[in-house]
DNA sequence: CTGTTCAAC
DNA sequence: GTTGAACAG
């Protein structure tokens, strides 16, 4: 043969061969990820987690989510905040990266660069510090939402600061948040990404006596109002989500603790 | 705590 | 790209 056709051949199969190293390369991320969700699963307390309107529910190992693809975000964020997971280690901020448990392709980070709004956590960094590993995972684009800055560092940021104090309290809760998505919503960047016109907040404390709920909704604009004027039963967001919160709990709890918009039990 | 921006390496 | 400091509520 001619060293020209030897050249081709050898170029052939380098091409060849690194398409097949990226293949399997590829795989094998998959696979690890696929792994991780299910050990992530088994962290989680999938008991207490809500049905998915989306049909794509991804665990980590530090909170579980529902990924919207229409939206670009999650339509809830749930985890359990035990008394032992806060601490007052400092991690340093890392950069967000781009979720690639999403199938479907979480949202990029460029799409809140220079949006105005602020890319706000769903599970709260804050929430996450007992490791660095659980404080960065925090930062997957998959849990942020568009958020108005004076909102995310205003009252927002203050209800998240009383779910700390109630863990705490109550020796943990178990914490779904989210932006509701649905109606008219403005989008930012290339992709799209809803920016919601209201944000709520699901808290069950199973751990201190008996079981108790509080939902927030929350006008995505800052306020000076008491938190507890927030406060609406389980079963109004629902109505506005669609999201069915707690199925596994048994109906006649599950239908009385939803119903019921009284704080009561909660202190603030 | 919630974040963004900008300069230097 | 990474890192660190300055800034704002």
């Amino acid at each position: 043969m001619k060293r020209r056709t030897w050249f081709t051949i050898i170029a052939i199969a380098i091409i060849i061969g690194v398409y097949v190293y990226e293949y399997v390369l590829v795989e094998a991320e998959q696979a690890e990820i696929v792994l991780e969700g299910k050990e992530a699963k088994a962290n989680t307390n999938a008991f207490f987690l809500p049905t998915s309107t989306t049909n794509q529910i991804i665990h980590h190992n530090g909170y579980s989510l529902s990924y919207s693809e229409p939206h670009e975000q999650a339509e809830w964020v749930a985890y359990e905040l035990k008394k032992s997971h806060l601490s007052n280690t400092n991690h340093k901020r890392p950069y967000f990266e781009i979720d690639k448990a999403v199938k479907t392709g979480a949202a990029s980070w460029r799409n809140y660069k220079n949006s105005g709004y602020d890319r706000g956590h769903l599970c709260p960094a804050a929430d996450r510090r007992y490791t660095k590993a659980a404080h960065d995972e925090t930062f997957l684009t998959s849990n942020i939402s568009p958020q108005d800055h004076q909102f995310n560092a205003g009252i927002w940021n203050t209800l998240e600061q009383k779910v700390r104090y109630w863990a705490r309290k109550y020796n943990g809760v178990f914490v779904v948040t989210g932006g509701v998505l649905s109606g008219r919503m403005k989008t930012i960047g290339s992709e799209g990404v809803s920016v919601p016109n209201y944000f709520y907040k699901v808290l069950i404390d199973s751990n201190s006596g008996k079981t108790k709920m509080i939902a927030f909704l929350m006008p995505h604009k800052d306020s000076s109002k008491p938190l507890y004027e927030f406060v609406v039963s389980v079963d109004e967001v629902e109505a506005l989500t669609g999201i069915d919160f707690f199925p596994e709990l048994a109906d006649e709890l599950e239908n009385k603790l939803e119903a019921s918009r009284s704080y009561k039990d909660w202190s603030f």
